[in-house]
DNA sequence: CGAATTTGACCAGCGC
DNA sequence: GCGCTGGTCAAATTCG
């Protein structure tokens, strides 16, 4: 499984940024609505009531415009990635790059191209190359179960630490400079907790200096940092962190964050993996959010997309 | 002084 | 079998 994201400061995920999201309980903090409740008033109980069943009614609105749009999008994803998976099932072997890579490396690779593939990464990055070859070495191997994700991350070239700020605790472990790429590439283990068997790579780009790509590797067996600390104050709980230090965003597609394929599970499946309605709710928003406020998504994967096919169909 | 990082050595897989 | 390469280990070093 290989879920590979592009991140970006520019790529706001915060859904209050710029729309009143309903989850924020917007019942507290009227934003630009006149007949909201303001609290410091005192109002009677039926106005207040009726303001606030208006404001129910407003919020399930918004709610149901936001769950169809997530749902017409997920329904264009599956029909490209049907489409993308019929195209590659007629590549001949022969185009496939013959694997010299390790065992593990090929396995990853072929990781990339199951059902989970969310390739975010192929936006405009020198990478795309990269992801696009891995989509064609899926075949007919068998999928193994190791979590393999990638994050592009952009800081600023001159940054010469590769440290990727994702919420959880990294122990460094090494570090080599490989045949490809003149970059060293770290090596880091998840010391958060002490059994878990996560493993992060992380290298920058050999085509653009300012992009740091990270490796995540297996599944986090424990809660993200954030969401064990309460007092944290942060407003965002998932895996989607801003990092305050610093121009880098991450994105965790680990365990408690909807990959591609839990993209097309939650509008494929009426019993999606959450814990509760609100957990559920909130990240489908937050996705319907993201995805519908940066039109680049859905270009870059129909471009994607539709670039392979252009290549293959003068072939054919 | 303990934790985190660095870095050279070592190991294992793969191709020739 | 040998060499190359990526990944890991662990002693040394640095840092807070």
């Amino acid at each position: 499984m290989d879920t590979s994201s592009w991140v970006d400061t520019s790529l706001d995920l915060n859904p209050s940024s710029d729309r009143p999201l309903p989850l924020d309980t917007p019942k507290k903090e009227p934003s630009g609505n006149g007949n909201l409740i303001v609290f410091g008033k005192k109002l009677s109980m039926k106005e207040e009531s009726g303001a606030l069943v208006e404001e129910l009614n407003r919020v399930n609105e918004e709610n149901k415009k936001l769950t169809e749009k997530l749902a017409a999008m997920c329904e264009s994803y599956n029909a490209l990635q049907s489409q993308l998976t019929n195209l590659m099932s007629k590549i001949p072997e022969k185009e496939l790059s013959p694997s010299k890579k390790r065992k593990s490396e090929s396995s990853n690779n072929n990781h990339n191209n199951n059902n989970d593939n969310y390739n975010f990464g192929i936006i405009g990055n020198s990478e795309s190359s990269s992801t696009d070859e891995d989509s064609c070495k899926k075949p007919k191997e068998e999928i193994i179960k190791a979590k393999v994700s990638r994050v592009y991350v952009r800081t600023e070239a001159s940054d010469t630490n590769l440290v990727v700020k994702d919420g959880y605790q990294w122990r460094k472990y090494g570090q080599k400079v490989t045949r490809d790429n003149p970059s060293p590439r770290a090596y880091f283990k998840c010391s958060f907790a002490p059994t878990c068997p996560v493993k992060k790579k992380v290298q920058r780009s050999i085509d653009d200096q300012s992009v740091v790509i990270a490796t995540y590797e297996g599944e986090h067996n424990h809660l993200p940092p954030s969401q064990m600390e309460p007092t944290s104050g942060s407003s965002h709980r998932g895996s989607a962190s801003l990092n305050p230090s610093g121009p880098t965003m991450t994105l965790d597609f680990g365990k408690t964050k909807p990959s591609g394929s839990d993209v097309a599970r939650i509008c494929s499946s009426s019993q999606p993996k959450m814990d509760s309605p609100q957990v559920r709710q909130y990240l489908v928003e937050q996705m319907a959010t993201s995805l519908t406020k940066d039109p680049k998504f859905t270009a870059a994967l129909a471009a994607a997309i539709s670039g392979r096919m252009f290549q293959q169909s003068p072939v054919e």
